[in-house]
DNA sequence: GACAAGTATAGAACAATGTTCTACAGTTGT
DNA sequence: ACAACTGTAGAACATTGTTCTATACTTGTC
């Protein structure tokens, strides 16, 4: 319910409206990801979102870019372990995609109306991608991955942990047990590349 | 461009429809998918779509179902090799998801607004996962995955083709041979279930 | 403390969308 | 030939993204 009295400040009008809409995202999905009802939910006038960002998709763009942010920090680990890293990294990967639904559905999964990134966004996509080739490449270094480029060893990780929470988030992911089975998926893998 | 004099008969309806709402699919994707559209794609008033099936949410419904029966057969292999009937599949999942862009889009990846398959659609999908099972089940006679359930595995399988595929289609797989690394993943999962 | 500039707000307005309703007209079965 | 069926066009409504305008609140400066 926007308060007719009071005026947000600019500078709380930015972080106020990336919440709300994260939350909706979060908690709706897609479906209630609208102009009005972010501005309602931030306490903020709709035109608040025309004069902050670029309408719907400006709210798009920083969403993608603070979730690149966030995910390039929850999976970076250097803890001298290479193979250890990277396996938290692995764990990191859904843990940040349970918790953060929103943010995970605009940057791997839903095609949002008219939406598309812009190059600097697709960048840090890619160097997400990117730290991932690191760390498989600093365990190439133990002996594991011999015998495949580490680009190809990430891809194939990488399309591991993403389509196992993807499905998850989607709701139909069948296993009793989805933390034991998200292991079995990594093991697997482990051992598949030895 | 609907032509006014002439007028669509009925059987013709409901082909002509979901083939348009495919094709666009296809072409566009999410963003193009309206009622005017798909109605002037396939020749057809508007009003037809309300008609022959139940608006948008009963064209996306009749899309699934479509899908999920050719992904089933697409699927389905039963030589008398479970290993190599196992390997099949999954390239044949792959195959059939860039070859169907559309439909896996609607089964797997966009949330459309308002939408939610029946139960009997969901029941479907849930077949499918089972005939998936099945395949696994088979292999274990030969002695792979001799260590876990089989839903468990299939799980693990399903997830990791749906990511690789599911990235391609979103433009972000970065893996410069596509079709090798496709391979290399399925090659690492069956060594890491043995 | 008062004023001017900046800017958040409400509300109207437009196009595009999903959806419903109605009058009309082509098609089909008897 | 006629009646029942049903596909069509078009208007109409609610909801959405978006733009514009007038108002009024805040803040920086004197």
């Amino acid at each position: 319910m926007t308060n007719r009295a009071t005026r947000t400040p600019s500078e709380r009008i930015g972080p106020d409206v990336l919440t709300a809409a994260r939350e909706i995202l979060d908690d709706e999905g897609p479906d209630g990801f609208t102009v009005r009802a972010i501005a309602q939910r931030a306490n903020v006038a709709p035109m608040a979102i025309y004069n902050h960002f670029d309408g719907v998709n400006g709210v798009l763009e920083a969403l993608w870019i603070e979730g690149f942010e966030k995910f390039l920090d929850a999976l970076t680990f250097e803890t001298g372990d290479s193979d250890d890293d990277l396996l938290r990294t692995a764990v990191a990967y859904r843990s940040f995609a349970l918790e953060n639904r929103g943010l995970y559905t605009v940057m791997f999964m839903h095609r949002f109306r008219g939406f598309q990134p812009s190059i600097a966004a697709a960048q840090l996509a890619a160097q997400t991608y990117q730290t991932l080739v690191d760390s498989v490449g600093r365990c190439q270094q133990n002996g594991l991955f011999a015998n495949t480029a580490a680009s190809d060893a990430a891809q194939v990780i990488w399309s591991a942990c993403h389509g196992y929470v993807s499905l998850e988030l989607l709701g139909i992911n069948f296993a009793a047990d989805r933390d034991a089975t998200y292991q079995l998926l990594l093991t697997t893998l482990r051992d598949g590349f030895r």
